[in-house]
DNA sequence: AATGATATGTTAGGTTTTCTTACATGAAAT
DNA sequence: ATTTCATGTAAGAAAACCTAACATATCATT
């Protein structure tokens, strides 16, 4: 569950190829940054290196700007969202615990018998996906 | 099914990056492009971007090497490869056409007896997928 | 109308990364 | 004892990226 998060959020792609994959300057991915909208990771010798998260999140921006939100809108719905998702992971963790073992056996079986193929997750998958796979 | 092959052919990461993915020299990487194992796209500017069939092509590279396999072995089984899965992609497509649903209960239910350990399909999922989702 | 803030463009000089080419080398094959 | 193969290493050039600074168009405010 926190593994997908680690590769979602590892640092690979250039500047270069993010002003691509988003259509964004060099200077207007480089301003989002300095308001703190992205942090994308460092190479050794001081280059950008950006995620897929970042990725997702520079096309979530782009979104916003187009509806005329501002740096500092767009910080803080980030922010709410941030809540949202911490919130919503708790109540699932919280969900589980929850379940007895009795539960959790007829849970299973049940499961067994019926699984679809409907693994489908909340955390919603960014945007980026669409160029892979 | 082509869409996906779109999206995996993707120029995106540069040497340095598909180093650090592939744990490869440039000088190894740019020797199998050389005898032609990879062909990444290029910039404007000359310089490399890989593709992530391109890295799932190297680290495949890396094992057979670690297994003895020099660049001709290499090259034939991707070309062996490249056929079989043309192959069984039409093939597939044939069957979908000419089995009944009874025939396809049958095959299944043998399928599930008597699978061995041979499921590397040939269609393999390229290592490089572990990185992400 | 003048002022100021915001988001982005542009330029300049410096550093890192990548490119090609050439030569070097250890191990394996002949 | 030579070749061949796979890789290392070095040099010089070009591309991509860095930061910092100044420029500008669009708004909102005065």
């Amino acid at each position: 569950m926190s593994g997908k998060e680690i590769r979602r959020s590892m640092p690979l792609f250039p500047i270069g190829t993010v002003m691509q994959l988003t259509e964004l300057t060099a200077r207007q991915i480089r301003y989002y940054e300095e308001h703190q909208l992205i942090s994308p990771a460092r190479t050794e010798g001081n280059r950008r290196l950006y995620c897929l998260n970042d990725i997702d999140r520079l096309l979530e921006i782009k979104d916003l700007i187009d509806q005329g939100v501002n740096m500092a809108g767009i910080k803080q719905l980030f922010l709410v969202k941030e809540q949202q998702s911490i919130i919503l992971e708790q109540q699932s963790i919280k969900t589980k615990r929850e379940l007895t073992d009795e539960q959790l056996r007829k849970l299973l079986r049940n499961e067994m018998m019926h699984s679809g193929r409907n693994n489908r997750s909340s955390l919603r998958q960014g945007d980026i996906s669409r160029f892979f796979h």
